[in-house]
DNA sequence: GCCTGAGTTTGTGGTGCGACAAAGAACCTG
DNA sequence: CAGGTTCTTTGTCGCACCACAAACTCAGGC
């Protein structure tokens, strides 16, 4: 296991709130591990026995189909907990975590949820707060999918990518991991085909920039048109 | 205010673990409230002042679009709670609640809502619980909008609708409460017509009976079939 | 450098389902 | 029971999007 360094925690939302010696309680009791990139870090309907904080990287989380489509529910920037089903009385975890890049991440078994909760101020607050925004984010996709033609999902998704995880570039907001055509067909309900031929109609107009892997959003306002999303 | 008998919530999960004396207390602090049908609770984006305990009838919680297009988010069976904003930190409801019966439900203000989760066993436990159920859900209805048919997704929505609320019925089982093809269309994102001509074609080879309004399953294997759900 | 595989682009055709339309059936009110 | 409203059924048409297919491009390994 990696050194801790208590400034690690300091300054994110679940934690902030602590005294130095509890952060340094919360650090003696994590197991610290880093991941390649597309790695599996735990996978839907195994037992849920460790919830996470996500240091460094991003991670995909993803369920699958019976036919064996993936779609991505989630991506969690760094920052954020997750794998969090013990907070939701689960068991199982309800989707797979990949990581998109190489990955820093700590991690606690499950039985030091309730006592996080109860001990930590912040910590129950932040967390369900979290829970709170996913939970509306899932929601706005499935209005986004029973309603919308494929267009607006698109844009509304690559919005809400460079919102969410977005680097400042030099000509617009980059998407800050390695992300396919494919992988935005599955947040979107689409084909890799129609994602391709939407990213060159945009390029063609100067919305979007994109190359192998990464996508670079030089023209937000036109998204939004198009998404009927302000950002 | 009704007269309230303690009996109304002994049974329930999320007081099944409190004593006389502590459903005494949750019952002097709530409010209870008789809706007529298709009548409205809350609304989205107002300020959520109260979480909501639904004792009898059923809710709908709807979701409108920037085009006034609305869509179904979640349906309630009496004894769950629901309006449950303060579990997420929100100070406003995600979406709006309609009665779909008649209809008879409790109420507290939101500034109860830590204290009965501090004080109350069993209370945070169901309720977080509850939103655990809620989410896979939703993140199911996202996978079955993404990658599949409008038919398998109808066939998936009946058979969750008799689930969590069908009764028992002569030949079948039967939604209990009004539902329209319009109802059905805004849970699976497609036009009341094709649902029209789903329930029509269902109809045909004895999978379902339907009048209107009102739905009854009396072959749920054969929609099992068609959605990949066992049930 | 060359080779292989992964990611992307673009074309062509077919179709599931939405859009539009219109009429029928059941319920509600006075 | 007349008249309106709400819910349902059924038809026809068009097209947005998927399926299939093939070629191009880039990155990494040996």
């Amino acid at each position: 296991m990696a050194k801790l360094d208590e400034s690690l925690l300091r300054d994110l939302p679940p934690f902030s709130q602590l005294s130095k010696g509890q952060i340094r309680d919360v650090l003696d009791q994590a197991s610290s591990k880093r991941y390649d990139p597309e790695a599996e870090i735990f996978r839907e309907g195994y037992e849920a026995d460790r919830f996470y904080l996500l240091l460094d990287g991003h991670i995909r989380v993803v369920r699958t189909t019976p036919e064996g489509e993936q779609i991505i529910a989630l991506h969690i920037p760094p920052g954020q907990l997750f794998g969090i089903a013990p907070a939701l009385q689960r068991d199982t975890y309800p989707a797979t975590a990949f990581t998109a890049t190489e990955t820093l991440a700590l991690s606690w078994p499950v039985r030091l949820w309730e006592p996080f909760v109860q001990t930590y101020p912040g910590f129950a607050t932040e967390s369900y707060k979290t829970l709170g925004l996913r939970l509306d984010e899932m929601q706005t996709r499935i209005t986004e999918l029973a309603t919308q033609a494929v267009e607006r999902r698109v844009a509304a998704a690559l919005l809400r990518l460079v919102h969410q995880s977005g680097s400042q570039v030099e000509d617009g907001l980059e998407v800050a991991f390695p992300i396919t055509r494919k992988h935005i067909s599955e947040m979107t309900g689409t084909t890799l085909h129609t994602v391709s031929r939407l990213l060159s109609a945009w390029e063609k107009v100067g919305t979007v920039k994109s190359a192998r892997k990464r996508i670079v959003v030089t023209n937000a306002h036109h998204l939004s048109t198009l998404s009927g999303i302000e950002c």
